[in-house]
RNA sequence: GGCCCGUUGGUCAAGCGGUUAAGACACCACCCUUUCACGGUGGUAACAUGGGUUCGAGUCCCGUACGGGUCACCA
């Protein structure tokens, strides 16, 4: 068979450069010892995963701390799944989190087009190529050839696919082919796999060590019938020549790095390092599986800023899944930048991990605790500008009031910070009671009607703004004591059933009555936030309901 | 089902042939405390399983079980 006849019959020279020109268009990097060109290939789906920040990070991290290069490629060879401003969202979400691209999709860089569908001609150069060599063929087979072999191979129990006898399009005569072809069928390029599956390679992952891999013997298609590449050819030709030497990914992917070593192989490229990171997983009552982005909100990348988890929180939680030694790191340096953090490929965890809200929950709050009260101002109100009501955009105006409320808060100026905010959705909520137009108090006393009557009224009669913090600690002892209270914690713990309660009981009753809340931070602060007439005003809306 | 990967407390995990098997989150108790937090101290709790190899195994080998991934003209 004439196969330079067949390689320009499929895909004319016109179509296509000589090989040279793509060598020397896209040449070695020039770059330090030991840098590492990376990147994040996502699909133009609209959707951002925290799978997708995971290894963005991992990513990241690796190509600038050797010096290397990070940069977007977009996978956007199916046309199905594709969505209008996808890549702006990925840019965005991504942004947000800290994660920046030196290069890629949307931004400058010498090694582009970085959309694969603007690639076109570099795919059928190759593509041409391989079938001069041989190695790649056009295959007419339909979907209904393919099913019948499929149900043919399950049935008699054989490896299902496209390869050897089944490639049937393997072993077309030339004639038949162009037959084929004037008649206007469809066809895709398949590769003529040259692989065994009885030979066992050991492969070494970066992430997972040595795994023993197969050989390839698929015959799988490179060029679609829409002329688009799939996946893996688009991947060899891509990494290929825009020089990455290093592929995290998902380890989805674990099981086609035989065909991809082959089509490198066949390439004539040399294989970039590949490290294989696992999946975050979820507890699904017995089982765990992958954070699915229909059944868990939190897969999601917009889910943490509708929440208003800090950037810094989220990508802190993700150092602790992604380093096992990160954690011990950060106990140590607290306050250095997340950066300086060594990180290391080869301490990424070779087992799924379970997300843990809890945990990052906890990051959460110890991060918050170290902002100051404009940074934490300017935060919450960036958060309510998006996602806040607007009742709750309205705090926003008085910014020296809310500055009070916050400092208060978070404990600012006291021995210990408070760790109260977990995320600006569930900070402002907390906060709302100190805005008369939110206040919505539902009072919840353990201590009868009549008893916490006595007590306000009590504390209405003597409350003055212009008590210090002692002075009117003593008021609130003197009404505990003239309703039986004990005042005397030793004489009470003693024998806690000779008094209704001590002190702390009767400021409880005070902060329901005040805030509508049983835990709330200093109770003579707020009042002195809330001023003498709504103080008042709020006992007396209280004992209204009593 | 075939192939591949994995399995240390509830969760994240350290461990690289000899340890009282770290630490963090969560949980519990106590202390501090005018509430709630914060903080402090302590506690409960783990090597999936069966065989080897070895003086000695969480660590090495084999089997089993369980979990995950994957078997497209999707990525």
């Amino acid at each position: 068979m004439d196969l330079n006849k067949l390689a320009q019959a499929l895909i004319p020279d016109e179509n296509v450069k000589p090989l040279d020109y793509y060598e020397q268009a896209y040449p070695e990097r020039d770059l330090p010892q030991g840098a590492h060109v990376t990147r994040l290939a996502p699909s133009p789906t609209g959707f951002m995963h925290l799978g997708n920040l995971y290894v963005a990070l991992a990513n990241e991290r690796i190509a600038h701390q050797s010096g290397g290069s990070f940069y977007l490629r977009i996978e956007d060879t199916d046309e199905m799944r594709k969505v209008e401003g996808a890549v702006e969202v990925i840019h965005k979400s991504l942004k947000y989190f800290g994660v920046n691209f030196d290069e890629g999709a949307d931004l400058c860089g010498n090694y582009g087009p970085y959309y694969q569908r603007q690639r076109a001609e570099i795919y059928h150069a190759y593509a041409k190529e391989l079938i001069r060599q041989g190695l790649a063929y056009p295959c007419f087979c339909t979907e209904e050839d393919l099913e019948k072999t499929r149900e043919y191979q399950t049935e008699n129990k054989l490896l299902p696919g496209y390869y050897g006898e089944f490639a049937k399009c393997r072993n077309l005569s030339e004639e038949e082919i162009y037959e084929n072809l004037k008649a206007g069928k469809p066809y895709v390029i398949r590769l003529k796999s040259q692989g065994d599956v009885e030979q066992k390679h050991t492969f070494h992952d970066q992430v997972k060590g040595d795994i023993t891999v197969t050989e390839n013997n698929q015959d799988v298609v490179i060029l679609k019938s829409d002329g688009i590449p799939t996946y893996h050819f688009a991947h060899a030709i891509d990494d290929h020549f825009m020089r990455t030497t290093l592929v995290i990914r998902g380890e989805e992917w674990l099981s086609s790095l035989p065909i991809h070593i082959e089509l490198f192989k066949v390439l004539g490229f040399k294989l970039p390092k590949y490290g294989h990171n696992c999946s975050i997983q979820k507890i699904d009552g017995e089982t765990r599986r992958k954070l699915s982005k229909r059944k868990d909100p939190e897969a999601s990348l917009t889910f943490y800023r509708e929440q208003g988890y800090h950037p810094t929180a989220v990508r802190t939680y993700m150092m602790t899944l992604l380093n096992s030694n990160f954690e011990e790191w950060l106990l140590k340096f607290p306050d250095k930048p997340l950066d300086e953090f060594k990180y290391s490929i080869g301490k990424m965890g070779k087992s799924g991990a379970l997300f843990d809200i809890l945990k990052l929950n906890d990051i959460s709050k110890t991060f918050m605790a170290t902002l100051s009260a404009e940074e934490m101002y300017d935060f919450l109100a960036d958060w309510a500008n998006e996602f806040g009501t607007d009742m709750q955009k309205a705090y926003f105006a008085d910014k020296e009031y809310l500055c009070k409320v916050l400092t208060l808060c978070m404990g600012i100026g006291g021995k210990k910070r408070r760790k109260d905010f977990v995320c600006a959705k569930q900070a402002v909520e907390m906060i709302e009671y100190f805005f008369d137009n939110t206040f919505a108090p539902v009072y919840e006393y353990r201590f009868d009607s009549e008893t916490v009557k006595k007590v306000l009224n009590g504390f209405k009669a003597t409350y003055s703004v212009q008590d210090d913090m002692s002075t009117w600690f003593d008021k609130v002892k003197t009404i505990a004591t003239e309703n039986g209270f004990a005042t005397d914690m030793k004489a009470y713990k003693a024998d806690p059933t000779a008094y209704p309660g001590n002190v702390s009981d009767v400021a409880e009753m005070l902060r329901i009555a005040t805030t509508g809340l049983s835990n709330t931070p200093d109770l003579w602060t707020i009042m002195q936030i809330l001023g003498e007439a709504r103080t008042l005003a709020r006992i007396e809306r209280a004992i209204a309901t009593l």
